[in-house]
DNA sequence: AATGAATGAGCGTTCATTCAT
DNA sequence: TATGAATGAACGCTCATTCAT
């Protein structure tokens, strides 16, 4: 089965160089011939490889969200003491503040094209939502959900905040706050 | 005479209606015939009123967010304690869920239709923004700047997570540990 | 009847007011909006004195042609040689430039807005045409209708040229020119 | 594989069809739907081909104005005399009058849509009136820059004329008119 | 597999005109 | 007489998608 390799092997190309063409402009705004423009092929062959626009967008979201985890969990382990934890949090999402704020931007732009009772069905958003919170539990070593829900709503308001463009928030400094409220609240705990 | 209408009163009416039915499409979504026909006006009458969809948009913000900021703080004063203070914020989230998903949801989307390093300079922007700011400076009674942001990421955060359609996250709950975490590290603090 | 008196006096007024309106955006550009907020009017005024953008236009044109014809025949009278005429007339279009264009401007941006064989039709535009050829006839003290016609010809054509920016034609030059050939051509002649 | 559409060419076919239908119209009043309906194509197809109403124009505008010039000069070639010269011209002009009168309509209505003072910065009015100008140099045989303005002044105001619908004016009498001037104006010349 | 020409409903916005007051 | 709110068809233009080649 040659052929299906190649094809599935030119589609996960495609999608990669999708990420940038996304985040340039967002999910909305870029046209589905500014994309295939910016793949190099024609629309045509575009919608070869994916049916449609929203298809498009899910499987890149895909793509994203396991590469996104594992990603994250291999650079913020060693962490000994949640402090760290949360001061290493701190410099990945410094280190990657532009792939955060574009993909949050990207990932809500989608959100407000569906309507809005759509998107708890839309399979790709329970699974990747599922993923991320998984992810925060193994970072964070507790199995408390709600522990994890905070820090994951604190993230994401983080970053929602660089991208409502505020530029007093310091990623680092926020984390660290972070760091010390759960040492204090948890001090029993070493991660 | 013209007919008997009071130009800036049917402004503010009109305006006030337009807030469902932004929050019902977005505001990249909805199109100014939809508005119009949600007001039951004709689009020229809702030119006549408003010269543009993003001046349309522009006036809600600023009404909404005189109005929302009143009455935040109007409900959650009295509070003795941080952690009294945070358990009112939670209910008050959970009261108004609807509402701040809702406005969260068309700011979120009128910023995805400005040009990116626009959305700084438009006065609305700037100007709102630190409406809400100050109102949690007043909230918290505490003048560190780095806190205040961690409560506004985190309060955003959270919005952001029922925007995605995440049913598991409770307001209450989230508050409450936010409590307890600023009880832990502020433990001098009685507000 | 003092009340027709008023109306046809304001109307005048009114009228008088116009021609600058549509020198300034054309006649198809400009709005009765507006016209009437130049005029310092409502729309519902203007449409009380004037039943049609048209009927606005025809009656102005109407007046201007008029003023003008017995304006350029009192100024250019006086002349004795042909030579002196055509410089008379030189002067006469340069101290008038502006009006000249803005007003070739305005009748040929109306003309483009009626329906090409409605033109000859329209009484306005017979009726005036008739006044500035017979103007002409006037200026030149000749009975030939070709001579006539070849003088309007080449006067609205500089006035073309003016219109389209050709900064290089020069109305003295260009009469002064008309002059010599005139002369050669009608040696005779003493107008 | 494409469908078999020689872009490039069918752009210049559906080029040619739209001088038709500017002048029926005027380019103002005709609207991108009307053109697309005239070309029996649709409105999206005919923005394929070209970006803009106003770029649509320029382009038939290049194109005319190339035609223009080497087919009038061909024709005007071999005339002896300044006499016979302009016999041609005239003969010229009313050959093809109807042509002019159109071209001068929609050129005329083009320039009424564009700011007054951008006419003369368009890359395509400069070059178009350049090439104009040229040709009447070359159709002279003289150098003198007041005689050829001289000349296209007086052309351009015989269309006008008939743009105005006055069916008095005879291209062919008035041209030789211009001949007998010219011809006792420059004794000396035998072109 | 790959192309790009073609579609047409729909966008934000405009404006001459009408009419209730 | 005078007002200005109200209308709605029409404007230039866009874009996800289809399909003949």
């Amino acid at each position: 089965m040659p052929k299906i390799v190649d094809h599935e092997q030119y589609r996960k190309e495609l999608l990669k160089k999708c990420f940038d063409l996304f985040a340039e402009k967002g999910y909305g705004s870029i046209t589905m011939r500014q994309i295939a423009e910016g793949l190099g092929v024609s629309t045509g062959t575009l919608y070869h490889y994916f049916p449609s626009k929203q298809s498009l967008f899910e499987q890149l979201a895909q793509e994203i969200c396991e590469q996104d985890v594992s990603a994250a969990l291999a650079e913020l382990e060693g962490a000994q003491t949640l402090q760290e934890a949360m001061e290493a949090l701190g410099r990945y999402l410094v280190n990657n503040e532009d792939y955060f704020v574009k993909w949050t931007y990207i990932w809500i732009d989608f959100c407000q094209h569906q309507e809005t009772n759509v998107i708890q069905n839309t399979s790709i958003f329970k699974h990747t939502n599922k993923q991320y919170q998984q992810a925060v539990y193994d970072f964070l070593g507790v199995q408390d959900p709600v522990l994890a829900s905070f820090v994951l709503s604190f993230v994401n308001g983080l970053i929602l905040e660089k991208l409502w463009g505020d530029e007093t928030v310091d990623f680092i400094e926020q984390c660290a706050l972070l760091g010390k409220m759960l040492t204090a609240y948890l001090p029993q705990s070493s991660n």
